[in-house]
DNA sequence: CTGAAAGCGCTTACAG
DNA sequence: CTGAAAGCGCTTACAG
């Protein structure tokens, strides 16, 4: 295996060419047997050789050269707007585990949570990637991003019908949370969010509210000043905002994601409050660090790695111009642990 | 900026030809004027009908032609063991920070924390990348690699000659780290690592081992059976090593990754232990959430945005043929928590 | 079944 | 300063 290229200089790119002068055949035969489509269009005899050329020089086609005559490539764009972010990490486990490896996968982070620019989209467009998907995007991004390509959306609330989006069904567990609360005795929440203009971190606002609302409870929203979810960020909001909470008589504290929450914990710490007997605190994603934080957190769980799954076979889907089934819609269970409801 | 493809029926894709029609050149102008070389070549009136037209159209030169026309392309593939660590986050966040927009950051999860097979190697290599990162690389990850393209390691200890490797100075951390544990009178230490055969983990281990040898402390060591780095992995092994570990006297845990301790902390706490009374428990990196965890954790902090940095500004230099300067040793400097000294 | 040839959309000597 | 043309390495009708 290591010595693949030997019989030839390394450094030298190995050809189709190279494969036929060795197989004794022309590239389009070579061409044809590379691509598998060789079934009653080439001799055995010639697939044969090919095939023992291929492997003795360890022929891979360039990318360029093929994806200039397809016309298209097997580069599969993910546009995420955070790396830093570990649900994303989850997110690319499932989208690799799906998509296997004739296709690779290319993360384009838009960066700061931003929206990408039109050099950006043009960059990406001017890949011919075999398909998109973007996660989280903002409603200006749909807009501008109007590209020749298969598309998928990752949770992007509102945009199930085309192009088609994986979703989480947030609707059961932002009630239950808000149940959760009320049943606890809450009757006036603080709502911890990004800045970033996402539409999902707009929605989970919204139906807290509306959760709220039908409770009669107060829903009282504050912005972490920072582009990008980030526990410090979050943690220096929190301190900045609690002291008008605090008199307006909150209790308990909706976080945007599990980071919002954990920096949430960390300012509470600072101000020695316990939780949750002084402030309950509840997030969104579960992550893994949120059954060892202190304490425990409570939060509505958005399945990362089935997203991006789910993401993955409906890109594939429409790539390979097969029917595609609605993307399903995934349940987003609530966690119940210390940080609401005590050790 | 929405409106870019206004005057061209979409779907079309726009061509240096489209381009050179509008401005009323050939398409050497073109290409002369979009790449910036035109100086002293282009007359300033062409250069302004060219500029006017490819902003008019929203031109972008076609990936895939310009790669094979050029031999290169701005694609920089990270090629990493392990996308699901949130460390890893970090390190993309540092190196998009410097590579900019002129480069496309790419991607390749080996998956499951294994060597990338030959067929991916091929498949890396056909991109015709302007550059490859590769972070914790394993030995024979570097002998089958010899691609002709740029490269710079990241986190690849004993690798800092060729290819250039951007390191960790583990050795003042790891020491102070021993040292620490130490004063606070622990004799035997267990030791928690991951399966994965990466060289910078297999250090790691071995200069905890030989730092402690100088101490005259005893180090036992365990396996994490799983492929990635996982929480949840990390507790079921501590689960399993616990009784002989506690036979064998270890009042500490030094684990491999912060990762790693979290599990050890969720494990401790189902089995009652108090930390660090009953048992001292550290790891490496300082990941966020190791400020919030239950008790804070002890570690060796690895700065993975800088090590993004510093390999992006590495690599640059190599690509664009600048004398790179020997890229730098980060520090890694040790953060004392509670889950050693108690709060 | 087979190969010569056109074409994908660029870049880059080259001749003018 | 300018453009015609070759060439990058493939794939795909097309003619045989």
């Amino acid at each position: 295996m290591a010595d693949k290229t030997v019989g030839h200089p390394t450094g030298k790119r190995v050809t189709a060419a190279m494969v036929a002068a060795r197989a004794g055949t022309s590239v389009a035969t070579v061409s044809l047997v590379a691509n598998g489509k060789h079934e009653g269009r080439v001799s055995v005899r010639n697939v044969e050789r090919v095939r023992a050329a291929i492997d003795a020089l360890g022929y891979v086609a360039d990318h360029a050269a093929q994806s200039l005559a397809t016309g298209t490539s097997n580069i599969v764009v993910l546009v995420t707007p955070d790396a830093s972010n570990p649900f994303f990490g989850s997110v690319i486990s499932g989208i690799r585990a799906e998509l296997g490896t004739p296709y690779q996968l290319l993360v384009s982070v838009t960066g700061e949570g931003r929206v990408p620019t039109a050099a950006g989209l043009g960059q990406l467009s001017a890949l011919r990637p075999a398909g998109l998907l973007v996660e989280a995007p903002s409603e200006t991004f749909l807009q501008e991003m109007r590209l020749q390509t298969a598309l998928v959306l990752l949770d992007a609330p509102g945009h199930d019908a085309a192009p088609p989006a994986v979703n989480f069904d947030l609707e059961a567990g932002v009630r239950d949370l808000v149940a959760h609360l009320h049943e606890l005795g809450h009757r006036t929440l603080g709502y911890l969010a990004g800045r970033t203009a996402t539409e999902t971190f707009i929605l989970r606002e919204r139906m807290v509210e509306d959760a709220a609302a039908g409770y009669g409870i107060a829903v009282h929203a504050a912005d972490v000043a920072a582009s990008i979810i980030d526990l410090e960020a979050a943690s220096a909001a929190f301190l900045d905002v609690w002291p008008s909470w605090s008199a307006l008589g909150v209790t308990a504290v909706v976080c945007a994601t599990d980071t919002h929450a954990y920096g949430v914990l960390a300012a509470a710490r600072s101000l020695r409050l316990r939780i949750p007997e002084d402030l309950a605190v509840t997030g969104f994603d579960n992550l893994p660090y949120s059954t060892i934080s202190d304490p425990p957190l409570t939060t509505v769980e958005l399945p990362g790695e089935a997203l991006g799954r789910s993401g993955a076979l409906a890109l594939l889907a429409q790539i390979e111009g097969r029917v595609a089934e609605r993307p399903p819609v995934l349940r987003a269970p609530l966690i119940r642990r210390a940080s609401t409801i005590g050790r």
